[in-house]
DNA sequence: GGAACTCGCCAC
DNA sequence: AAACGTGGCGAGTTCC
């Protein structure tokens, strides 16, 4: 390896990690109580009125007269001999050690609207358990999360009490309710910096692949793109094309992402199959046989008129997809992959360039996903030591509160915004690759802002103009 | 009465 | 040959 870091550079790096990620806990990050108190109030009234609905149904009547006084319209094991044993539903889908499963999408796929409430009342309480949360660890408005650097494996962070990188956003309801009771410092607003594709290009680092190289260089190419023209059949492909922008979302986390860390075709194509046909995947389990037609929708009928006629078709259609991208498009990155799997093999360990050495017993898409995600948190976490520390030689106001993996969030004062702005994008874009001569892509960060005095789930993009 | 387990679900 | 990586957390359950 060109770049050797050394013990010393990783205990370093962890040492000062850890000071500054206790510096943003006891910092803190500002809670509206009052919300919390009232939201919980009106999470608790609807939680009530779904169950006074599922009580009603017969399929509660019937759990009643089974389980008697033990009735827990909760437990997951109950529901599960409820349906799979007494009322001998098929399992459309199985959990890992084989019982008939009883998530929601295993519920919506019973087609059975009694089980509904059931289903709204999961969304509830998830909503409920993470603000109940917040205001549990809230004292005199401000909430103190603890960041770790010694739990995960990968030497990736984590956080707990609460658990701060997993309040919900993608569900913009969720979102909503569960982040708008997170505010900034009084007159402050809240500034969000996120690492762009940080786990590409950091694995590009290790494995040097020419073509990914370019992918990340050349603006005008797009892998994702690539791939959804492949997988699709598409050839006009056009971004703006609402149709085409799901697609490239689809192949982007139905088949690129899946197939970096070690999924294989059979299991994509089950996902992008249910991902048009909006239907479970678990309706796949089996797969073979099940005819396009099926699924209806104009992506089924263009698929069909290119001679993809059956889902078997399909998976086979991705096999040679799959062979393409890991034998032609990728093939330096699938050697490096095995040549790290096999030195990994003989001598039991690998290091990462930022000084730490991975030993213990691995699978194959462990030994390869760990050096990827490790470096890439290692670089947010050198980002966060250095703009800590500038923010107290320069004595500012703001303050860094907390770290997502790959983000950063910053409690500013709006008369310092432009310069802490300024400062981050510095720091991860340029001393980030003067400090670690083992990059060998450029760093893009993107950010996000609030107004003043308003909650995390009002961010909006935020461009520094120079 | 607590430890360890399963299941489910949120984030990256 | 095998078949998606990392966490935290809550609820229910089982075992000691």
């Amino acid at each position: 390896m060109e770049f050797k870091a050394n013990k010393l550079d990783g205990y370093q790096l962890l040492h000062q990690g850890a000071l500054a990620l206790a510096r943003a806990s006891r910092h803190g990050i500002r809670i509206d109580e009052k919300y919390c108190v009232k939201t919980l109030a009106k999470i608790d009234r609807q939680i009530r009125d779904a169950e006074i609905t599922f009580k009603q149904t017969k399929f509660y009547k019937h759990w009643q007269h089974v389980f008697g006084s033990k009735t827990n319209i909760h437990s997951h094991p109950q529901l599960s001999q409820l349906l799979y044993k007494i009322r001998k539903f098929e399992p459309l889908k199985i959990t890992k050690t084989g019982a008939g499963a009883t998530d929601s999408e295993a519920l919506l796929l019973l087609n059975e609207p009694e089980l509904d409430p059931i289903v709204h009342l999961r969304k509830l309480k998830m909503q409920k358990d993470h603000l109940a949360g917040i205001s549990r660890e809230t004292i005199n408005g401000i909430m103190h999360p603890s960041f770790l650097l010694h739990t995960a494996r990968t030497y990736r962070g984590s956080a707990q009490a609460p658990s701060f990188q997993n309040i919900p956003i993608r569900d913009e309801e969720s979102m909503n309710i569960c982040r708008g009771a997170i505010f900034p410092t009084f007159g402050f607003q809240l500034l969000e910096i996120d690492f762009s594709g940080i786990e590409v290009r950091t694995g590009v680092c290790y494995h040097k692949d020419p073509n990914m190289i370019n992918y990340i260089m050349d603006p005008t190419t797009d892998m994702h793109r690539d791939q959804a023209q492949q997988i699709f059949k598409i050839l006009d492909f056009n971004k703006k094309y609402s149709e085409h922008y799901y697609l490239r979302q689809a192949a982007k986390n139905g088949f690129v992402f899946p197939e970096f860390y070690g999924d294989y075709y059979v299991a994509c194509a089950k996902n992008l199959a249910c991902r048009w046909g909006k239907l479970p995947q678990s309706k796949w389990k089996s797969g073979q046989g099940v005819e396009f037609p099926n699924v209806g929708g104009h992506l089924s009928d263009w698929l069909i008129s290119q001679g993809i006629k059956s889902y078997a078709q399909f998976e086979q259609h991705l096999k040679e997809v799959e062979e393409d991208f890991w034998y032609r498009r990728f093939r330096v990155y699938q050697r490096w992959k095995d040549q790290w799997w096999a030195e990994y093999q003989q001598k039991g360990y690998f290091d990462l360039y930022t000084g730490f050495r991975c030993s213990g017993l691995m699978g194959k898409n462990d030994a390869v996903n760990y050096p990827v995600q490790g470096s890439a948190f290692h670089c947010l976490l050198w980002c966060f030591i250095q703009i800590d520390r500038i923010a107290r030689e320069e004595r500012w106001k703001s303050r860094l509160i907390g770290q997502i993996h790959d983000s950063m969030i910053i409690d500013t004062h709006p008369k310092e915004l432009k310069h802490v702005a300024e400062t981050v994008h510095y720091v991860t874009t340029k001393a980030l690759l003067k400090h670690w001569k083992w990059i060998i892509v450029p760093m893009d960060t993107g950010m996000e802002l609030c107004d003043v005095d308003k909650p995390w789930s009002t961010k909006k993009e935020y461009k520094l103009v120079a």
